[in-house]
DNA sequence: TTGAAAGCGCTAACAG
DNA sequence: CTGTTAGCGCTTTCAA
């Protein structure tokens, strides 16, 4: 058995109340028992029972996250950027994989309901009625990643999907490019896919390129079989095209692929951007242009969230900038 | 607040006793009471507290899980599987991102014992004998991963590196090549650097080829940018080379990358095997050959072994077997 | 500056 | 079948 606080109040003759109080750094003790507790702490080599702790403040250090995959760089770096200011404010991080599976991801919030998570950072997923009525009934502080409510105020932190399309497009047509395809994800995830898709019918319109809906393949998700898959059917319906935009780098590395099958060249062919910056996009060949989310700062901007909440019950959202990262897989025409 | 098991207590006219005993389904209560007892809970929206339940179970049900780091595919997909056997049996996983740093490893081991973990999964660092007092101290089951313990009798999961770098030279081998250089991983990482030399060396004496050290090309780590940083140099002192291969995929793809620059063509001029099977290495261009590792099911490996050990107090290690990928990234030559 | 004692919410004897 | 009660290890009044 660990030693506990009883043992320690023992061995320096001391009630557990005044052990808590230097446990605690709570004022009532003198110097000299202060001594007293510590030695015998260190002899025992006792470590306080952050249940027991637990049970009495009401509070467990340690907040639940939840993803629809932990696999996945984009997953790995949130969470980097979670745990990281997650210990550093003195909190744990436990891991949820729901799958995007709503039975799953209920049943999880559950779970974390009962071992009295201070907080909840939900990635990626859409808010449905059930999980928000399980936030409430919770109690606790919900903050978002790369997704955000329109029917629930909870706060969200990711950055402004259709602005980073807009700038990924532009970036595209000031490099000289007239014929400009785009290879969707998945249109009905209305958080990212749509407002990608929209930011990129922006850009064409507002430098007065012609748009029409077949310029955009739209995949079922956002992964690089996408990419294989749909580069060359968007080739064949637009010959004409000299640059895309994916809208992840794991399609644009499919798209990459699919091209050198079909013997075209990026980017001397046609110019590809991705979107994510991900470490695949500098280990590619050729290393891919693409626009920057900072996954690694909303991970840990969540933590700052819901931390904040804790105190003051409410929080601004917040839109990372999004960061254009220049490398070889656009060729400048003129 | 939450309502606690008074509560329901009192709603269902029943004593907390009884509540405990349908909540655990321990005998002791009739069919009416237990109806009664679960429209209370039902009525009430009852959750039962964990921390509470822990703090005299004596188990919290969650597992800690060290990692040098948390982003990067390999740990991603290590701890994929962890969560999911975990969850499967009951438990949550709390991760903590060690940096590989000393001091935060301790502070983690120590955070963990607080909060009384049930067991602990301890993955790519090697075992100091700081780290093992720590773990003695806690005095719950440790379960190593893709690293493994001569001084400490903790067990282990992993391949035999030894055994995949042979196959994967062996393969080069038996493809016609006969000028083989390697471009390693750190060789001082005791755990996955040596082994994967020695696998090599053993390959290519077996097979009658000559081996000497300059044939292997040593890096600080097992990295993209060593990959491309060092397979130059080793075609520079070695030209005959017709086949390499690189201790990890992200080394492999590097090289690729480099090769390219240089243009050497892959596999025409020189063929690449890897080691890993990261998804990185099906999106490479050309498709990766190499050696998998079984990321998931080693996580998966690690919670039985930890909670095997809960029980009986003692498991077996267990050396899982690795599989060669053929991809387009080796040419068969004759 | 200190200690006694009442919980935090739950489980597990022990009685009935 | 059911209730009473004694803790689990800790924090926090309230007195001394």
């Amino acid at each position: 058995m660990n030693p506990t606080i009883q043992d320690v109040a023992k061995a320096a003759n001391v009630s557990i109340a005044t052990v808590s109080r230097v446990l605690n750094n709570q004022p009532g003790f003198s110097e000299k028992t202060r001594i007293k507790v510590l030695e015998a702490i260190e002899e025992l080599g006792y470590q306080p029972n952050a249940i027991a702790r637990g049970l009495v403040n009401r509070n467990t250090g340690t907040i639940g996250v939840l993803f629809p995959s932990v696999s996945g760089m984009l997953s790995a770096e949130v969470l980097h950027g979670i745990e990281a200011r997650a210990h550093e404010q003195g909190y744990s991080v436990i891991v949820c994989n729901t799958a995007a599976d709503p039975e799953k991801t209920l049943r999880y919030i559950q779970l974390l309901s009962e071992k009295r998570v201070d907080g909840l950072v939900f990635v990626s997923e859409e808010v449905t009625e059930d999980y928000y009525k399980a936030f409430q009934r919770m109690g606790v502080p919900v903050a978002l990643v790369l997704t955000q409510s329109y029917k629930y105020p909870l706060p969200y932190v990711k950055v402004d999907d259709s602005h980073a399309a807009y700038t990924a497009t532009r970036y595209l047509i000031d490099s000289g490019h007239k014929h400009i395809g785009m290879i969707s994800g998945n249109p009905t995830e209305l958080m990212a896919g749509m407002g990608r898709i929209e930011g990129f019918k922006r850009a064409l319109l507002e430098a007065g390129l012609p748009y029409s809906d077949s310029l955009v393949e739209t995949s079922t998700s956002f992964t690089y079989e996408n990419g294989v898959e749909n580069f060359p059917k968007l080739m064949e319906r637009h010959p004409e095209i000299t640059a895309v935009f994916a809208a992840s780098d794991e399609i644009a590395i499919g798209a990459i692929a699919a091209a050198y099958k079909m013997d075209i060249q990026i980017p001397e062919d046609v110019s590809i951007i991705g979107y994510d910056n991900l470490k695949h996009a500098e280990m590619s060949i050729p290393p891919l242009t693409t626009v920057a989310q900072p996954f690694q700062r909303m991970g840990e901007k969540a933590i700052e969230m819901v931390l904040a909440m804790k105190q003051e019950k409410n929080t601004e959202s917040s839109i990372l900038s999004h960061e254009l990262v220049e490398r070889d897989s656009v060729k400048k025409i003129n």
